[in-house]
DNA sequence: GCTCCCAGTCGAAGCGCTTCGACTGTGGCA
DNA sequence: TGCCACAGTCGAAGCGCTTCGACTGGGAGC
């Protein structure tokens, strides 16, 4: 029903054959039969049919996003990550797929590459040490990573530059005043799975604490109010002149709002907090604004097809892999203030 | 180089065209004959091609999830339904293209729709009067939304049950005993475009408020903390009586509690607080813990690929349009008491 | 004035599948 | 005993494109 390619050929008096080359440039055409190939083009509403295309050529235009739904759940960030993603492969001419494929099913991901459906792959919430990174590689299927693995190679990845963000978030407090700074991380179970961010941020601040030579102290902590609760009342039974938080777990951070509440603490008189990797569009949300470091979450994600449409595009050529670590930004809120002179 | 239906089909002894059959069963193939076929696919580690598969029988097992990136950004909840809607697809054997396009470009839905390459679309977002529908309709392609327009004719769709959770809420509020409810609801812009949920609330609210008969005020608001703090000065301004706030602008309560602090008010002793249409996710980081209408975001997503399935495997037949309300859960939290005895 | 080259065009052979019509052999039924 | 229906199988014709090899007619080069 929809007009087809051979419709517009004969409509302009050409060949099959010189539609399509005058549509994808693999040849030269005239001008003048390139234009009564436009017109025909129009007067039809031609559009090529994509499957049709890809059959064809062997590729799709297609990509595809794999993001698991951690415990954990997806938040703001992620979803940007998405938005940027999507409209990113839209501006290319790429259709995005969304695979939400948990880790275990292996399956699923084999079915999609398998299928010959997409052109290449964008991988989300990478593990230190991730299964599908070796099928990617294995079913010869282009991908490149938002976050990265212990040894990510040749592999192209953006990422969060951790250790960067962690010493402005331990500058940040320094600079005010403060001595001994705590970090309140992710789960035990994201540190064991080996989640990159969780994983990263712990050694970032270890070393960003000794390097400015401040007193510091971490906990792991679930990913809920009780737990951060608990582990604030830990963590100052460990180090009492704590002044300082750091937490890279937002919703945590309710729960230590609730223990300072308990101790007569308030923020940021009697202690300074600031978030690591949240959007101010959810930091603004929390009373007081929290100073953040906020992740630029729209632009990894746009980096991210960027660099797979490079890698697809370039062709066989062996470039060199494109591995960029891009910075939080430091926002300011009302959460972070000098140290009480206790 | 993957393996193709031919060698699956050499491999097994049978025609090409049997071991399509025993793939789909359009036709009977023997019990013995699709053993082999069974086998000699398993041991070549066969998977038909997709877009073969696609050109051929005229649908392509793929999807596409509309949503366009409204100014107030995408937040959980939107997260949730995509997450709803791509697990959905998935386990019925679909892909779901992300769609990410801005109403203005009504092109990139015609180029999506006239490549051949969805079954179907899940529009997310929809107004009361909206572009897309016609587009749609008039492509021919298979959809249905999330939200609804204000005349739906035989579209499926799923949406919120607006005027049963401004109930729900407004119930809440009068069985605690508060005779003066305010409402902040989201922006100009968004009523003025004919937002569903914007629409719909405000209407949803004036009724069930008249219905239990309590003094009520509403206030559009943009979404940002400034605007809800003037908003609420307004409100109370025309309404010093009021003791109870329904809220359907996450952003824009921070700057209600701003309001509050100014004029000494706490929250629940001296207004309580119901959000509409928050995930537990957002509510649960804000502190008191606010009371929330709960949409049932995941479910909405599965909801709309379901019907969207129904619609494309049901066939040709008259069906009944599916067209489904569903109630927000009321979950308390400790934004919302007894009123002050003023 | 002849060859050579190349821009520009055409026809045809696939890409890997679905599906149609046709063919075979068996069993049920009169 | 003969006929028909039908399960089970096959070959071939597309689906709508890309791409390859071949062909044509000028200009450039000598």
């Amino acid at each position: 029903m929809p007009p087809r390619m051979i419709d517009v050929a004969r409509r302009a008096n050409v060949a099959l054959s010189t539609v399509s080359y005058a549509i994808n440039g693999q040849r030269a055409v005239s001008e003048e039969t390139r234009r009564r190939i436009r017109q025909a083009m129009d007067e039809l509403g031609y559009q090529p049919n994509a499957l049709a295309r890809g059959l064809a050529s062997k590729h799709t235009n297609i990509l595809a996003l794999l993001f698991p739904t951690p415990e954990r759940g997806l938040g703001v960030t992620e979803m940007e990550f998405v938005v940027g993603a999507a409209d990113a492969a839209r501006e290319h001419g790429y259709h995005l797929v969304l695979s939400p494929s948990e880790l275990r099913n292996v399956r699923d991901l084999e079915q999609l590459t398998g299928q010959g459906l997409i052109d290449g792959a964008l991988v989300m919430e990478v593990r230190i040490d991730d299964d599908r990174v070796q099928l990617l590689e294995q079913a010869g299927v282009p991908f490149s990573m938002i976050g990265r693995t212990s040894d990510p190679g040749r592999i192209d990845y953006a990422d969060i530059d951790f250790e960067q963000t962690t010493r402005d978030a331990v500058g940040h407090l320094v600079e005010l005043g403060h001595r001994c700074i705590g970090f309140l991380n992710h789960s035990p179970s994201a540190f064991s799975v080996g989640y990159g961010p969780t994983v990263r941020a712990s050694e970032g601040f270890r070393r960003a604490a000794a390097t400015a030579d401040v007193v510091h102290v971490e906990r792991l902590c679930g990913d809920n109010a009780a737990a951060g609760q608990a582990a604030f009342h830990e963590m100052r039974a460990a180090q009492p002149d704590i002044t300082a938080l750091i937490v890279m777990n937002e919703r945590a951070i309710v729960g230590v709002m609730d223990a300072l509440d308990e101790i007569g603490w308030r923020v940021p008189d009697d202690l300074s907090i600031v978030s690591m990797v949240s959007s101010t569009r959810v930091t603004e949300m929390m009373r007081p604004k929290l100073t953040t470091l906020e992740p630029p979450s729209t632009q990894l994600g746009r980096l991210g097809i960027q660099m797979l449409l490079d890698q697809i595009d370039g062709g066989a050529g062996e470039r060199a892999p494109v591995q960029e670590l891009l910075p939080c930004r430091l926002v300011i809120g009302a959460s972070s203030g000098p140290p009480p002179a206790r």
